[in-house]
DNA sequence: CATATAATTCAATTTAAATTGTACTATATT
DNA sequence: AATATAGTACAATTTAAATTGAATTATATG
């Protein structure tokens, strides 16, 4: 299909810019390798637990991760990425970027939208 | 494949950040429809001129988009999306975002990590 | 109960980028 | 040659978000 639900782009618009931060794309890096422990995120990622702490509250307030306590001690945290949401960003950017959705040009304004007619009437004056 | 070369993640970061952007997205959006007329992105997105030709700047020297002068009037500007920066932008994100990436939890710190150990102890102790 | 730890929250600051307004360039038209 | 037009470039401002530092919560341990 060639056009796209406004919503579905207010959603794609969302994901993205949780997403294009490069810290963030970092830890979901990480997490894509199943690390899960904050502290281990702030070690590999060279980030004081605030800002990790931070950036983790907007990956999953975006529900692309989830947060899960140790049983043995409530004190640890662990997070992991959220399969649905992950899938549900794929198929939204796929629809969205899919190269089958440009068209052939149509400029509406400008004078190659007209050129026929002026190729005429260079015929027709002196 | 688990793991992802650094030079990719640094071109998808750069990639990311200029496609999150709202007023981009909406621009890359019409371009997909094949709109290509600088006049109509400004009219169509309620943008000064001004700022779309910031916009497609951006996404110009990101390789995104392609530039074209009209050939009867050369004051005329067509954008149109590059399709093999396209490809390859799917390429890389599919590869990041590739649910197949995630591994099986393994926390290195925390209790979690010698919960057996733990087990053992206590039938030991009174 | 007092102390330590993992993590979060909040306020203040810094940083980056979008937006705006104006001036400029290049081309076309009369 | 003078004027109009499409688009760009630049400087100033505004806006949004990341970062930092200090304070707070909740749980565990001695």
């Amino acid at each position: 299909m060639s056009s796209l639900d406004p919503a579905t782009i207010e959603k794609l618009q969302t994901w993205l810019k949780v997403v294009s931060d490069p810290k963030r794309l970092r830890i979901i890096n990480l997490l894509m390798e199943g690390v899960q422990c904050n502290c281990e995120l702030g070690e590999r990622l060279q980030m004081p637990r605030n800002l990790i702490s931070h950036h983790l509250g907007v990956l999953r307030q975006a529900g692309l991760v989830e947060v899960e306590r140790d049983m043995l001690d409530a004190r640890w945290v662990y997070y992991s990425i959220n399969r649905a949401a992950l899938d549900e960003l794929n198929a939204v950017f796929d629809a969205f970027f899919n190269p089958d959705r440009i068209q052939p040009r149509h400029p509406a304004c400008g004078p190659q939208s007209v050129q026929e007619q002026i190729s005429e009437i260079k015929f027709i004056e002196p």
